[in-house]
DNA sequence: GATGAATGAGGCTTCATTCAT
DNA sequence: AATGAATGAAGCCTCATTCAT
């Protein structure tokens, strides 16, 4: 019958925000900005979230629930902390050369306080550190002095951190390098022992 | 007498403009917003700056530059890297606990890359990070593999990164204590070694 | 039997626009909310009317043509003004309270200076008016002060007007009754004698 | 020190909404149209009412308001209702005459059903209503079958759809006559009796 | 024929900035 | 000097209308 939804243009909204967002700020990403790079017209975008605030706010929960689904994913294939973070550190690390923006993207929304998570997207994350921190106790891997919170910041906001710190180009420009990797997995298991 | 009016007009402004960013994001910050709570006209503040944006800049800076000062005056009293971090550290809590709005102001305007840093910025934060590293490696508390880039990732981000997911609420609230401070100097300096 | 489901959306729109109008104001009545009370699509609709303005145009002169024809048929059947206006008044209130949407459509759209009524509209308007007149100067029922324009807005306008004014709910809300139709012939025979 | 807020502004903003309303509807008065009117930027408007909404509703209850006043000083003024309509109806024609569109533009919100009446507004309508069935009792001007209801209907509707119907001009124009006050009056009572 | 995806003009509203006072 | 009235560009959003399917 009539033009069936491009499913296209849906993804083609969705990294246009996120590119928007990361070269302009959130106060810069305007709608009419993001439907420009998207190829859309500025009301098409209104077919999928009720407005601005919930297309940021959807596609900030849904990508950084791909950070997590990764951690997860590992925390249930391997038994030591090494193996998770190993497999963790090199997946994001490769997300964030693939798409840099994606990291840069999440860390500006965590730090915008109007954006607040929802209760069961904290919920999930706790679940998480309790999970590698289980793992952790019984392999000696983690201090004891660690706690779940302690433990998603040294993780998570570590990673997203270096990650960002890099990409502000406080020093010169260059790619992410396996050595990048190596140590980042070096350093993180050596602050949680 | 005029002038020391401007300068108290001047400072509860920039108070205001923290206090605003913080509990209404970067885009909620407006002039006016700001003007109200500073109690001073809207037009008044643009004696002292071109607009809003440069309003912004200089304060993220300015406010910023607080932290390097501190790092750059632990250098100076102390040739151990744990006795440069210790205080520095301790500082920086003793900040985020009087004025918690100022670290995470801080990380917003870090996170939003439509601000640009000036170049001498970022050189005096590489000059920062020479200097620790020459100590660190004298003192052999300081990994060869660590270069002066990663131990700026390490230090700074890692330390607002610490507070600012703190306030993030992701985990209940609660006070910083003495415990996170011993905590954090532990683990800066497991993770530098 | 295409032509029966033509007409037979066709009247589910125009039924669809009546509701929306009256329960959403000319302002709220869009297109989109119009064709879903209908259940058919939105282009649809513009197989019948080049645009909204037409549809409501058309709707509107098509409903109040029929409190006109309303009016002819009785004048045709009775030779007394008493026995036009009861069965015209007794009429008016049934319509209203099986359609109560009616009247206020109508009036809605009557208020609505931007609609311009058609010349032929106006002519059959006045034509009515003064064979009205002319009946009661004979049956000595009409003041003769009363001119046709005069008798337009005594009868239409009031009838109009006295159903519009109840269902503002300025007054608790009740249906109408068999003494409501009584007192309104009453006054009206009243007015004009 | 700063200009201050030009009063007239304020009164050509009301002026300019009253007859964009009249002209072109309500759904056709947008808020540059209004604006352009007025002389005034299409932000301004913001300054004295929240949003076009308000600006309707207030406007609307203003000026509805000033007709209520002359009823209410009428009465307190006379002791019959010939007497009280008789002033009433002369002032009431004689601000349509001034201002053709100020009841056109009350009987335009007054049939849009989605501007509600204030509670307190309704009551002060009864309460206006109950005085004169009052009087009028004493007086034996108004038959006893007539209710506050009836009343409203009878003289406020009753000259705003005079009005209203005029100004829509089904007959060809005519500015209003001493004739049709007297008419009106007569007409009025005659209705009570 | 009938749909509803897609557009984009135009509406509402905010707010950085200017400037008369 | 200091204000805040006033502007208008630009943002968000709606929705009448078109047209590929």
């Amino acid at each position: 019958m009539a033009r069936q939804t491009d499913e296209r243009k849906l993804e083609a909204i969705k990294k246009a925000t996120v590119e928007i967002v990361v070269s302009e700020g959130i106060a810069g990403a305007s709608v009419s900005k993001i439907a420009e790079k998207a190829n859309v017209s500025a009301g098409y975008l209104y077919r999928f979230y009720k407005g601005k605030r919930e297309l940021l706010e959807a596609l900030f929960e849904e990508r950084f629930q791909i950070i997590h689904d990764l951690l997860l994913h590992e925390i249930e294939q391997h038994n030591t902390v090494k193996g998770i973070l190993s497999v963790f550190v090199e997946t994001v690390y490769s997300i964030a050369s693939k798409e840099p923006q994606m990291i840069s993207f999440i860390s500006k929304l965590l730090s915008d306080f109007s954006f607040d998570l929802p209760k069961e997207f904290k919920e999930n994350v706790a679940k998480i550190c309790k999970k590698v921190i289980e793992i952790g106790t019984k392999t000696k891997e983690i201090n004891p002095k660690i706690n779940d919170e302690t433990l998603y910041i040294i993780i998570v906001g570590g990673i997203l951190n270096f990650i960002n710190i890099r990409l502000r180009n406080i020093f010169e420009k260059k790619s992410f390098q396996q050595e990048d990797i190596e140590l980042t997995i070096e350093l993180l298991l050596k602050t949680l022992a």
